[in-house]
DNA sequence: GGCGAAGTTGACGTGCACGTAAGCTAAGAC
DNA sequence: GTCTTAGCTTACGTGCACGTCAACTTCGCC
C-alpha cells in the first residue's frame, strides 16, 4: 500500500506517517526510495490512532504495540509488556466509568437548557 | 478557596490555574490581589479537566462550559450553546463505543500473552 | 523592623505532534 | 526528451498547554 492510499485509508498526513516511522511506530518496506506499508502497519496505525483518541501519548502507545506484536520478545520483557498492557487496561476502564458519568451529566444539562428554550417557544405561542 | 488549596484539591499548579484564568475558563476574585476560586470556579475546573481528559482543546470546553453557565445569554445563543453540548454529547458516545471496542481488544490480546506466558511456566515444571 | 512564606505579574522556555517549504529523484505520459 | 506527478530528505516553523525564572508586593511572626 502506497502513502497516499493509506493516508486516504486512515485520514492523515503523508507527514504523520514518516513522523510514525521516524518514532518507529511503522515498519514501511522500501521499493526503491518508496515506502510501502504492510498489513501489519495498517494494524498498527490502527491502533496508535485509537490511542490517541484515548489520550495517550506516542511514546506510551509505542510501548503498547509491542503487546500486539509478539515474536521476538524475551519472557522477561514480554512479561514487562503485558504488565504495562495492564495498566493500559485499567486506564481505559477508569475512562469508561468517567466517561459515562460525564454523559450523564451532559445529557441533563441538555435537558435542562432544553427545557428553557421550550419555555422560550411556549411564551411566544 | 486559596489558590494553594484550590492546586491541592484537584492536583493541578498555580500556574495552570493563572493559564485558565487568562483564558476566561476561570473567574476568581480578588482579595487585594490575591485570588479567591469561589464554588463556581471549582465546579468549572472540573469539567475542564473531565473535558481534557476527554481529548478537548481548552477552547473547545470554554465553549461548552457555557452551557453550564446560564444566565445572562440571549435565546439565540442559548440555542447554539445547545447545539454545541449536543455534538459534543454525540462525540462523547462515540467515544464510548470506540472504547468498548478498544478494552475488548486489548483483554483478548492480555489473555493471549497470558497464556503465552502460562506456556512458559508449564515448561519449567 | 527585618524576614521568610505565599502570592503576584511579565516574559521567555519547553515538549509534543505534527505543518510547511526547499530542493532532489524516479516514473510514466505525451 | 521533457514535463508533470508522486515521493523523498532535511530542516525550520507552529499551536497548544503549560514550566520556569526573575523581580516585585503583602502579610504574619519573632
Amino acid at each position: 500500500m502506497t502513502i497516499r492510499e493509506m493516508c486516504e485509508t486512515f485520514d492523515v498526513t503523508p507527514r504523520t506517517l514518516r513522523f510514525y516511522e521516524s518514532k518507529e511506530l511503522l515498519f514501511p518496506v522500501r521499493e526503491g526510495q518508496k515506502r510501502l506499508f504492510t498489513r501489519r502497519d495498517r494494524a498498527r496505525l490502527k491502533l496508535i490512532l485509537r490511542g490517541k483518541r484515548f489520550g495517550f501519548s506516542l511514546e506510551e502507545i509505542r510501548q503498547l504495540l509491542e503487546l500486539y506484536d509478539i515474536g521476538d520478545q524475551q519472557e522477561t520483557q514480554l512479561r514487562e509488556t503485558l504488565k504495562a498492557g495492564q495498566a493500559h487496561l485499567r486506564d481505559l476502564q477508569n475512562q469508561r466509568d468517567e466517561l459515562d458519568e460525564a454523559i450523564s451529566d451532559l445529557n441533563d444539562q441538555i435537558a435542562l437548557v432544553n427545557n428553557l428554550i421550550a419555555g422560550f417557544d411556549k411564551k411566544r405561542a
